[in-house]
DNA sequence: CAATCGTGGCA
DNA sequence: TTGCCAAGATT
């Protein structure tokens, strides 16, 4: 058995504490796998589950959402947050289709190749949806790894190539018991070795956490990003793409001037929405949703 | 590589 | 009240 020093624990623990999330009952298939997966993206559990459950109830099939304008992706996507992840989602519907039969793929090769599927997407897709043996090194299990092997409160910044290899040789050998692992490392991460306030005294590693036993001692270095958001471009975007979504059509120029005043500002965001996809300029000079 | 990209809840 | 955080990807 070449599994690792917690894998046994960690196990049992997700046996008994899993969250019964709706893509991780064995009728979930893949395409509601990989749904799930890119509203996750930066997204908390408890907003996913509503819009999952509305998304695929409206698009049970890739081919269902392939069939759509796009324009209808971003309306559905309502007020998740990072709205190009629904176009990226009507992408993946339709290179499924247009490559792949229509059929989800099961190789990280090709799922990787799908608009909005990084590493992370890729190796959770594969590795949920299709029993397969990769690496899961999303936000929970980072920071899991970096308490109980590293013994630091917060991974670093950005991802390392050791971090990847340690999720690597953690990988306990049979495919199922690795794909196991990983959403298990994820849930004790979610649930328990949070961000904020770790409940350790309910942690199935306590006894071999290298942070814990070395008395939880705090993060050093510069303090974590200030993520501001009040005046950015993001929230001007989202101000107009709100007035778009809540409209049944088209709306004219002065409906999205009336979100924002500082005129230089809000046509930089109103560009910047068109260039990616986001937001038509008709003809007539008002504007919509994609079709 | 570091900046950018939404939104809402909570300590 | 406000900073921090939430199953990342892209350029």
């Amino acid at each position: 058995m070449n599994e690792n020093p917690y894998s046994t624990a960690v196990l049992a623990w997700y046996e008994a504490n899993a969250r019964d999330l709706p893509w991780r009952r064995p009728d979930a298939g893949p395409w509601s796998v990989l749904v799930s997966e890119i509203m996750l993206q930066q997204t908390p559990v408890v907003r996913v589950l509503p819009a999952w459950e509305a998304w695929l109830r409206r698009w049970p099939t890739p081919a269902d959402l392939a069939a759509e304008p796009s324009g209808e992706a971003v309306r559905m996507w309502n007020r998740l947050g990072y709205p190009r992840r629904a176009l990226n989602l009507h992408a993946c519907a339709r290179a499924i289709v247009s490559r792949h039969g229509g059929r989800v793929p099961d190789s990280h090769a090709d799922l990787l190749a799908l608009p909005g599927v990084g590493p992370y997407t890729a190796a959770a897709v594969a590795s949920f949806a299709f029993g397969q043996r990769h690496a899961i090194l999303d936000t929970n299990v980072r920071r899991v790894l970096a308490r109980a092997v590293t013994g630091i409160e917060y991974p670093p910044k950005a991802q390392t190539k050791a971090e990847v290899r340690l999720a690597e040789s953690l990988l306990p050998a049979a495919p199922p018991v690795a794909a196991r692992w990983g959403v298990a490392v994820m849930e004790l991460g979610a649930l328990v070795c949070t961000a904020r306030s770790p409940r350790c005294v309910d942690c199935p590693i306590i006894d071999r956490c290298a942070w814990h036993q070395a008395g939880r001692p705090a993060h050093d270095g510069p303090p974590r990003r200030g993520q501001t958001y009040a005046g950015t471009d993001r929230q001007v975007r989202g101000r107009l793409l709100a007035v778009l979504r809540d409209s049944p059509g088209p709306v004219p120029k002065s409906a999205l001037d009336a979100v924002w005043d500082e005129p230089v500002q809000r046509e930089r965001a109103l560009d910047a929405l068109v260039a990616d996809g986001l937001v038509d300029p008709l003809e007539d000079g008002r504007y919509a949703l994609p079709g």
